[in-house]
DNA sequence: GTCAATCCGATACGATCACATCGAGAAACT
DNA sequence: AGTTTCTCGATGTGATCGTATCGGATTGAC
């Protein structure tokens, strides 16, 4: 009842991975519509049992590749930003995270790709919705605090509100993530546009 | 052969745009997956051999949707310029072309849900990436030939690149719409926000 | 070594889908 | 009036989908 399942613990979080990193590649090159119960059985290189025992509905395997995706993204930020998020001058920092959000490689591309599926979803699914308000409510506090900290330090002009700020600048980067994505703008461009937009913040 | 049918041509037209703007009601509410022949049919109060007639294949369908929507939005945004885009300034057409990406009531809500679904399907599609990308190159082209009359005019620095400029700003409009769709931020803080990117450029 | 829980492959089922086919009726041209 | 084209509802078909279920294999606990 209450027992948590221990011995196979360590198997089943990998499986999980496994196959929820499935559901993004599929995702990531034809869309979420294409994500079916075999397609990501064949992808994952496992049976259509084994997919089905571990998310017994569609529903929880795309809410797990949601977050895996979330995770994925979250984790390359970090590792850019360092081990040390208050070591780096908040400037810095700001201009990683925005930089971040504009595919550049494959890699990126894939990332902004799969979160760009899911915001569409999002649209008509309240459970993606939810998960995606509370990913952007989290992302621009974050912002908000560094921008906050260069105000106090009088880097930044304290007129600025700093919630609309940073909600502004990671409105501007996904807009332009977007532009890359389908080949309207360059990816260099676009970093240009998010960068001068953070000098102008700062006056 | 060579010849045109023009007896039925009105009612053509006429039914063809009643089965599109039902595929809009439907992607409006439920996003394009929850498209189909027998949906699309119910909705629009026809026969689903009627939809099948007019629109041999899906995709066809999609498509005709799309530009559909398209349709209605440039004509919503042409109305509120007016009929003489050369009498108003070049700032004020920016300010309404800028502020009507922003879904602030039903219809325009309505609107930008559409195009945010169509905008998805785009990264699978690239009929519909095509499409999309000729929708932006005018959008674009039509708000930087602005910037730069206010360049000439000297109301805006010449230092900035007008066709930068302009995707940048629409980008921001764009990223901020989808805030407002789920509900991260309100429309009047995007409306702002636009506002005052604008200003920016305006020095 | 025994036992129970977990794992997972195989199969079946009902629903839905896009699309094809057919044929009757309406309309338009000759 | 006759003929042809357009219109479009009805029905069938093959494929794919998500899910339920079952049975044996594996695994870890004791």
């Amino acid at each position: 009842m209450g027992r948590r399942a221990r011995g196979p613990g360590a198997q089943h979080e990998h499986r999980c991975r496994e196959i929820a990193d499935a559901v993004l590649e599929i995702v990531a090159e034809r869309g979420l519509p294409a994500v079916s119960l075999s397609e990501v059985a064949a992808r994952a290189g496992v049976s259509a049992g084994r997919v089905q025992h571990y998310f017994p509905s569609k529903k929880e395997l795309i809410e797990a590749a949601f977050d895996r995706g979330n995770d994925l993204s979250s984790a390359r930020i970090n590792a850019k930003i360092g081990q040390d998020p208050q070591a780096a001058s908040p400037r810095a920092v700001l201009a990683v995270v925005l930089t971040e959000l504009i595919p550049y490689d494959p890699t990126t591309r894939v990332h902004m790709r799969v979160r760009q599926s899911f915001t569409a979803r999002a649209l008509a699914d309240e459970a993606i919705a939810a998960r995606l308000r509370q990913d952007y409510a989290r992302l621009h506090q974050t912002l908000a605090l560094l921008i906050r900290r260069d105000q106090d330090a009088g880097r930044i002009p304290a007129t600025a509100d700093p919630d609309d700020t940073a909600a502004g600048l990671v409105a501007l980067a996904e807009g332009l993530a977007y532009y890359v994505l389908i080949d309207v703008s360059s990816a260099d461009t676009a970093r240009d546009l998010v960068l001068s937009a953070l000098a102008e913040v700062y006056g």
